[in-house]
DNA sequence: AAATATTGATAGTAATACTATTATATTTGT
DNA sequence: ACAAATATAATAGTATTACTATCAATATTT
């Protein structure tokens, strides 16, 4: 796709690191690879040690940036989520029709990505695929609350947000917008992971997608 | 609820435990406490050596039952999935009217769970909130396909192909069946984790609940 | 060139996730 | 009732993880 970003930068809760990963080449080198490494071996498997000998970085080198795996993963996932509100308030800025930009905006959150060239140390395709295996896991843990509380999931709770004014736009009466906007945001990660693991209870495939779902679900659903 | 399965074993597959927990008082007791610590603790911080202490016994003797954690959550998830097929198949079978057939075991895989005296060393409303809260990480790491192959996850997508044949009942002509069925069972438990924990992403609250949500939208959406 | 910040190397700690061995109960079969 | 079999407990030990602390080496800024 067309280099949107060139002259942008993504802005992460900063509480998420210790030291701004931008700011330098190390910090860079440890967001590029962390998604190369966690896309390889899995959030579980993935320690800062092996970040280390993969970049011929020391362990402590990496504990400067990031306090622990997990803030690692809010912060690529925050990333991920704040690059596709750009993405979606971009390429939804000039649609008048109100269901095609509602269309399209569901496009934009359930489809695959494909690598962006603008940012050189964000494989947007890999993160795509990371955050599909374990975006999850920044939820589901017993200190939600607290990093709720802390900022940790303001950028995807927005894009939630603009989608749930779409909805209300297209249709008022509709009485669980907040919840058909978290089911379709969520519900589209869980269906690529079906396609790739768990194919008998999905319809997704290589022809059918999770956007031709949701589509389908959203005009049949809010027809007038 | 009624004592339905007084007389009725909840059969796992074998190959999630070492020896059979339902055969012994201790495996019983690994079972009634884990679910208990895993829901005060989370599964993270949850250990053998933790369970072992709640239990007055040692972590040894546990992992003659289990070989790790991860096996015992899907061991518990399959227990929950099988109950769950059970109280499917039971409270479905009299109803003629195809939509009430459907909507009744819509409701069964999405409202909360109220305790069932019929299996004394399970605590369903616990092991319920346990599913809502851990059931993802049986499914999203690194073994999946694997343990996908060896029929972990075999009860869980019986369940789902029980509600797609419904639906195929109810509107042949729908072309999702699968994906619907999957985003509705694995979306409930989304929304009561967001009813919990992210509530302005969410229309579920004390009063509307996942059930309301998703009756409303199958009702809509397989409109003859 | 000096001051400052960044990174690397090394060492160390507590906890986790186990395995192995042996001793002690408990159950069961005759 | 007793021996044999089985289950459980206690103890010890290993490799790995998830860090923290310290200090030296190297860049970078002023």
């Amino acid at each position: 796709m067309q280099n949107l970003l060139s002259n942008i930068k993504i802005q992460v809760n900063p509480k998420t690191f210790v030291k701004d990963p931008e700011t330098s080449v190390l910090g860079k080198k440890i967001i590029q690879y962390s998604i190369l490494l966690i896309d390889e071996i899995g959030f579980e498997e993935f320690t800062f040690k092996k970040l280390g000998e993969k970049i011929g970085s020391n362990e402590s080198s990496i504990y400067r940036y990031f306090e622990n795996k997990h803030k690692l993963l809010v912060y690529l996932s925050s990333w991920y989520w704040a690059w596709i509100e750009y993405r979606l308030v971009f390429s939804t800025a000039n649609i008048e029709n109100k269901l095609e930009k509602l269309k399209k905006a569901i496009s934009i959150v359930t489809e695959v990505i494909e690598d962006d060239d603008s940012t050189a140390h964000v494989n947007e395709a890999v993160l795509n695929r990371i955050i599909i295996e374990e975006f999850t896991k920044t939820l589901y843990n017993k200190h939600v609350d607290e990093e709720n509380k802390e900022g940790f999931f303001f950028i995807y709770k927005q894009v939630n947000y603009r989608i749930e004014k779409m909805i209300e736009e297209v249709q008022p009466a509709y009485p669980f917008a907040k919840s058909l906007v978290s089911s379709i945001i969520e519900g589209s990660l869980h269906q690529h992971f079906l396609k790739n693991h768990l194919k008998t209870i999905t319809n997704c495939n290589t022809e059918i997608n999770p956007s031709d779902f949701y589509i389908h679900l959203i005009e049949n659903l809010l027809k007038i």
